[in-house]
DNA sequence: TCGAATATGTTTACAGCGATAACATGATCA
DNA sequence: TGATCATGTTATCGCTGTAAACATATTCGA
């Protein structure tokens, strides 16, 4: 049922329409209503299924560079990456609010990236953690918006200077 | 005309109709089509204004800091805080993508935020200062948006540590 | 095995939206 | 004075999300 993924690759969120989805699974627009209550809960079902998407690539891409800054510095390419592949899909992940999800704390890719914070931050107090990931989180979450919007080419070589090693380890 | 930058402060951006701006102006839906070509026209009216009122609170944010980090810093909490204060605009601002503008570089709120890191990092390379600004941008954009779509919360507290002069002095 | 409950689909209808077209009216200016 | 232009109107179109009433097929307890 959740092949309207597909038209979120094609459109923007705000083109993604009920009838639409409905037409293009052959079925009439009002049966989407068998199986969500309104289109809020449908969009949120799509988000949840991108938030698990993008947490899954994280953690490939955290495993893949072996720990450390190098793998804080990868989770953070990977979230600018996961944005600008699927701006639809990630613009609706992060306006739905991890509704649905426990708490926004509890998702997978919330605790990959303290994880991360705290293997790189090893020794520091609680409240330098919690600033520390506000940072690295706020600064991957505002290039790639800043890039979906336009305002920032989606310049890959420009993510990597951002987002680096040298520069994670440096600032504490 | 621009009364619609009322509504715009109750209601988030997404509810604002053309139908609903008539309304309140007391006027009939299709009057606005005297003034504007369509929606996306009026929107970019009210973007441009917004865009303007943020430069101005942060050129007298910045004026008041007394120059360095400090007006680094203060430039940085006053665009959390607009995001904050004016939530729909700031969203708006920022979807429109400045194309009223000449270009995003030369807006005003650009060039302040050049201005101050390069009043920090006096001394670096180009270079360096262009991976500075995107880094400053992006973590209070990224704040903001976060704050805004209710993943972190509004708190005033959080802002001052994440943009800290300490912090803005440390990272190069 | 039969009958009821449930899941899943349908058509019809409604109000709200952005947008266009045709028309009215007042001010402005040659 | 008379044409032009700025600004308003109403009527209409196709789109949207949603609700109601109805049909049918599957499932499950007696």
């Amino acid at each position: 049922m959740n092949e309207g993924m597909r038209l979120l690759q094609i459109a923007p969120v705000e083109d993604l329409s009920l009838r639409a989805i409905a037409r293009n699974t052959g079925v009439s627009a009002t049966a989407l209503y068998r199986h969500f209550p309104d289109k809020q809960a449908l969009l949120q079902a799509l988000a949840q299924e991108g938030l698990d998407k993008l947490g899954a690539e994280q953690r490939a891409a955290i495993d893949a560079a072996g720990g450390g800054v190098e793998s804080f510095a990868a989770a953070g390419r990977t979230y600018v990456r996961f944005a600008l592949a699927n701006p639809a899909l990630f613009r609706l992940v992060m306006s739905c609010g991890f509704e649905g999800v426990q708490s926004a704390d509890e998702s997978n890719a919330m605790a990959l990236l303290r994880n991360c914070v705290a293997d790189v931050y090893a020794g520091s107090s609680e409240g330098d953690l919690r600033v520390a990931v506000l940072r690295a989180w706020g600064m991957v979450h505002g290039l790639a918006m800043l890039m979906l919007d336009g305002h920032l080419p989606p310049d890959s070589a420009m993510i990597e200077s951002v987002i680096h090693p040298t520069y994670v380890k440096g600032a504490g």
